[in-house]
DNA sequence: CGCTAAATAGGGCCTTTACTGGATTCACCC
DNA sequence: GGGTGAATCCAGTAAAGGCCCTATTTAGCG
């Protein structure tokens, strides 16, 4: 039997996800915790093998929960279940230690798959986390000891070129004038551009502009 | 019997709330739909006595889509369910003639009430949303002399077609896959932008997706 | 009945994007 | 000292965008 823990701080949420694994035999539900705090109080005390966390919870985060879970119980698997899936939360989800990865809007299709995958010990990442981010990621930080890392949020994969390029399409500057800007010629200004677009999976100027709003890059407002 | 219609993007939370709904005698969910333009096309096929509508949707935002599913059947009660608060989106909600606002954190304690109230014609409110803003909401909009409004929420500047269409170039869809989409031409898709971007004056497609985000009308997550 | 707004569709023109291939220089590092 | 990554630049192409027009049909209104 696989006792399976939910954190998440809607009820909605978590009557959801309940219902999809209490339909598949050998699985159960062994505590529900609507904030970061209880999920950590909870894995404590229930012990579950595997444990489902939002990420985005009052009083703690599902991050900061799966860090203190793991410091005490470090076989329980933890797959991460959120609507956001910028680099950065990709990144810190997988130095937290999470084995899995699971954004909300692919739940319905993949929640069954993804807690298979981790029952059998391996891990499972939606599919739009880019496999390229992932292997960059993964080379840098699979050494079996635990080599100090300062933060390199979404800074690894780009160049300091391509960080200070991605900002000027996102505010609606054209290339030529990203090139004005930076004193660059036109082609110059398009590598980056197109080099920056391929490392992070975008295919348009809206994908950038989004992807630039999404991680703090340019300001909305 | 109550007929309910859900309507949101992730099958967790249409799963939770259908799990809510089904519980309480009297009530049947008659439906569900993954994006504003798929509840259109089910509220008019199903005739639903009340549609669960979340706010941040793909292709067909929640709002858009109750503006239209009302303007074809004004009987359907209409309850928007979202993650945020803000003045500007109560304000458009009750515009848009939705009789019921709940979010997304209060739906485990208020789904059922909320859904109550509506089907005895009244409407609900999530207590968050300040009775202030309402009171202001209702004193500027029922002024029998038409003094100005400030800001007139850019509803009243774009045409219904060209608040439908500003979702999907900002969502990265090509003016080809717009007119796919909407069931047009390509030249007419064009048109609607053309016209739009000049009235809104923006000038670009980051112009527009960071519009779109700063009004709700995209999510950036 | 005409007036107007809205939605539809198209022609044409030039710019910009997205992506394909290259290439050179430079610094840093083992 | 050779390898590597970063930054710089270029040629070319198919697609898309931005903007200028005109035009028809439909619906609502005074």
């Amino acid at each position: 039997m696989l006792r399976i823990l939910i954190a998440d701080d809607h009820e909605v949420a978590r009557r959801g996800i309940r219902a999809m694994l209490e339909s598949h035999p050998g699985w159960e539900v062994c505590g529900e915790a609507k904030d970061g705090r209880e999920a950590v109080e909870l894995a404590s005390k229930e012990k579950p093998d595997l444990i489902l966390l939002d990420i985005g919870m009052p009083n703690l985060n599902g991050l900061e929960a799966a860090r203190q879970i793991l410091a005490v119980s470090p076989d329980i698997a933890i797959l991460i279940l959120t609507m956001h899936d910028s680099d950065q939360v990709v990144r810190e989800v997988l130095r937290a230690g999470a084995r899995g990865f699971l954004l909300k809007s692919d739940a319905g299709r993949d929640l069954v798959a993804a807690v298979e995958a981790l029952q059998l010990q391996r891990t499972f990442f939606t599919t739009r986390v880019s496999q390229m981010v992932l292997d960059g990621f993964l080379d840098r930080d699979n050494r079996p000891d635990g080599t100090e890392r300062n933060q390199e949020d979404l800074d690894d994969v780009l160049t300091g070129r391509e960080r200070e390029v991605i900002q000027l399409p996102a505010e609606g500057k054209t290339s030529k004038e990203v090139a004005v800007t930076l004193n660059l010629s036109v082609k110059t200004a398009e590598t980056h551009r197109t080099n920056l677009m391929r490392k992070l999976g975008l295919h348009s100027v809206a994908d950038l502009t989004r992807y630039a709003v999404r991680n703090g890059i340019v300001q909305v407002f």
